[in-house]
DNA sequence: TATTGTTATGATAATCATTATCATTTGACA
DNA sequence: TGTCAAATGATAATGATTATCATAACAATA
């Protein structure tokens, strides 16, 4: 963990940012809950208690240069609240998600499995794919058989 | 045109919902704009038009209720506004977009593309596969090359 | 160490997409 | 025609997020 704070700071001043105090903070936040998918909202209470001076709009900012330097990945389930997650190092393409419709749990697919259709897009539709984003909705393995 | 409406109208009366006059101008638009990923702010205005007392709060009420009964279906591409689609009539499954990051066309892909991935879902992950939602973000093919 | 200039912060106001509320209207049915 | 429940329109309210502004913090330099 310390040493992914390391790198994320050495990510950080290669675009001339400063790793303060409170991005750190909302970095091990999210380096403690890399499965969870937090809202800004979550984010903010949990950083809180480790650092309540913080400002709820800081923690927006923090989350919203993260996302733009590619070390955090905004999520959209389409429910009016974004999520971020760390990206896992090396990543070379956003994972996906399973959101259950009947316990609203999140799981992640981190294979790709897209690359044939990838492949398709860019051939038939002359696409330049940059990013993309797939996520399913269904019942997952603990709900399922009920 | 007209038959798509009175299929619609049958589909809202075998769920006990009536096709109001707006709730038929809410459709016209849709089915006049298919290929344009109007936002519920759009629709608004385009049905003004045509029938000036509607209200705003009416045309959310009509997309959620549409998007509800799968008539519709709702779109989220991560920027803060819904956009709603028709659904093609018999479709199986959502269709895919392509976003593009420097003119901001929507594109869509009408083919599933995504058989053998959800193949691959629902064996190793145990996870029953209800919905998808696939975007790709890249550059276009009226933008590629520039 | 002090100074300077720029970045970053926190508190809070503002914004905007959407939903809730309420009085009234409308539509279906007997 | 009367009744009742669904639906409407106007507008207030909500909540996630961003803008604003005074101030703090930090890095570089003398």
């Amino acid at each position: 963990m310390e040493q992914r704070i390391e790198r994320i700071k050495k990510q950080l001043h290669s675009q001339s940012y400063k790793l303060t105090p409170q991005r750190e903070a909302v970095v091990r936040v999210l380096l403690e809950h890399e499965e969870d998918h937090l809202s800004a909202e979550d984010v903010y209470m949990l950083v809180k208690e480790k650092y309540p001076e913080i400002g709820l709009a800081t923690v927006y900012r923090t989350l919203e240069l993260l996302t733009e330097l590619k070390i955090v990945d905004k999520i959209n389930f389409g429910d009016g609240v974004s999520r971020y997650d760390l990206r896992k190092e090396g990543a070379t393409h956003f994972h996906h998600h399973l959101v259950c419709l009947e316990c609203g749990a999140v799981d992640e697919i981190q294979e790709d499995l897209l690359g044939d259709v990838e492949k398709i897009v860019e051939q038939r539709w002359k696409f330049d794919i940059k990013d993309h984003r797939l996520t399913f909705h269904g019942i997952c393995h603990r709900c399922n058989g009920r």
